[in-house]
DNA sequence: CATGAATGAGCCTTCATTCAT
DNA sequence: AATGAATGAAGGCTCATTCAT
């Protein structure tokens, strides 16, 4: 049972200092016998818990993922409508991924573009987290929130590219200072985009 | 000068090489050597001609950039209305980087995310670009076709993001299959999302 | 007791699991981890039981060894005549040999250029059946048998080496396909070259 | 053309140092850059040249071997009758191993057992060597010096099966003294095994 | 100009072995 | 007695880059 717990503690100090490593060096620049010494772990010993520097880069965010959609998994079963899903949902991402840079970056700047990962076990609970993005839009569309014309893929796309494109600017640049505070606006300019308007719910009434 | 007109053509020669090496492989798999070999030019010459790997790099989108934006200028005083030109720079964006994916996949998957390059000269034509869109917005806001209080740089970011999302799902998994197809649904969403409302109109009349 | 009989019961799975890994891999491409994981014992306990991964090694042969001279030196009492029991030797070698690929390759390809092995007490055990062969070819040359005239060592040596490269090449290359169907041959040729001649016998005799 | 020689000095400094490494210590045991740092040649080099560790103990024995035939070649045009040939081809195996010890380890303990070695161009250069003996003891069985109903393939194993035995003795323990000494009783041995006798001869010629 | 040739600098990964429990 | 866990130590190989010719 100590036992248990101990690996379990040496595991997540080797994932905490790999991904502050990947993070903020990107992958190659990422020595393994750097975050060995770093974590004061022998190298050996990483490669009994994760079989291969990409293994151990697959594992950061993967932990982190899962809590994060169940988290908003428990939000959004308390919250009624889809423009109100969609505002958590986005709130929720962006908030994420500001609170913790280090695993924004490895998504968005190394695994996004790694086709290994794509296929791997881990982009099954990112997978998830785009599903209830499109779950909303489909509520909506049926609850009548959203014009019944709307393409749901590009919708999609286009908040998540949005989402993407803010959060790495703010790695890459700086800038926006606060990536919450885009929420509103953001969010205003989608629903304004796809919500049904008057005149469509007056045809639809008529 | 038939000197300088044929180091011109042995510069094309490396760097049309590089293009589809990088583009095809990405930065860490792609080697000088293996340019070196393709091009049929040795690895002392490309470093007579650039100065480094990541030099090389960025010298690939420089020249393609260059040409588009050029083109782009061209059609864009042609056009009339903030709409149709955002139309015609979606339109532009998404047939380029269909019509040149290895080209798409430098700047998509490599050099948006090299903080070297982002400081570069190299990015300053794509910063060019990026301009024409926030004009496009601004002279839409000025002539009343877009609402007056939307935030300009978060309405490009969701063009520029959408557009990036497109490109490097279609470049990563293969789709959607095409990317010109999404260009209508595209804008029409984003101009319904900034456009000015009728409601919004009737209340600037008042 | 049973502890003991457990214990014995444990190395003999140890052995018989490293006599396959060493004979059909080798000693480098063997790992003491692949050991313990077919034989279902752990490292550590492989480790109590031989000193080191040499130590393994050199315990396959031994109890091997052990028992065929005991074998040898049985049959070898119920022969008579040198040539016979020179026959009877390269027969047994050889179909020992033949039935046992596994040890035969550790001894032939991997402890027969051991330095280490040549001075252990496991070579002690080999030696006995080289003595074996010196003390039939003496006994043939006493009997008038063999010639008088030949070098002990260097006639042990021919017997050896045959011996040894035929097993050798049939490991390495598979054939010929039965060792045991040159014993006749093999014996014949080598009597030929070592046996009084009716001439040297009238010699003898006058 | 300099330029030439210099490269194949280098080539010859890295082989020399290879060959007394591969000898004295073993494939495994040898490193490269162990040879690097003793041939004063970088690692990288070595790589230039040969394009694996295992490229490197391949290429050692090649050149010998090749300059060994065709010196044999040259020998045995001159040599007439079998016998004198086999003595001959018996005394420049034993000489050469003896003046090359280093040489005669990696083929002896190293190579002989590598199954890649054996497919490879390097062993098809000893073939040619072994093909002589074939031809020899074919030669004496045509020309009725030898025995008609002797297997060549045996034959020919116990000639380097001997050798091979004596060698691997010699560099293993350091006996017998002097190899070449046994070329006079080996010879003797094998011939009167094959030799045919006067009564054969009689036969035949009744 | 053009390049053949040379190398410095690294890094991932493997395993035999040890030791606390 | 048995083992899970930890690691020290090592080594082959790759490339971007330089420089003499």
């Amino acid at each position: 049972m100590a036992n248990f717990k101990k690996i379990e503690a040496r595991k997540t100090q080797i994932l905490k200092t790999a991904e502050r490593f990947f993070g903020e060096k990107g992958f190659q620049e990422t020595t393994i016998s750097g975050i060995a010494k770093e974590s004061k772990i022998s190298e050996a010993s990483i490669y009994e818990y994760f079989s291969t520097k990409e293994g151990l880069l697959f594992s950061v965010p993967t932990k982190n993922a899962s809590e994060l959609f169940k988290l908003m998994q428990f939000h959004l079963t308390l919250i009624r409508g889809a423009e109100n899903k969609l505002r958590s949902i986005i709130y929720i991402f962006l908030s994420t991924n500001e609170e913790n840079p280090n695993n924004a970056s490895i998504l968005m700047l190394i695994l996004k573009h790694n086709k290994k990962f794509l296929n791997s076990e881990g982009h099954l609970e990112i997978k998830k987290g785009l599903k209830m993005i499109d779950e909303a839009i489909e509520e909506g569309i049926l609850a009548g929130e959203f014009r019944n014309d709307i393409n749901v893929y590009l919708t999609r796309s286009m908040i998540i590219g949005t989402i993407e494109h803010l959060v790495t600017s703010w790695l890459m640049t700086g800038r926006p200072e606060s990536l919450v505070d885009l929420v509103d606006p953001l969010i205003d300019t989608i629903i304004a985009g796809i919500q049904a308007t008057k005149k469509q719910i007056t045809d639809m009434e008529s």
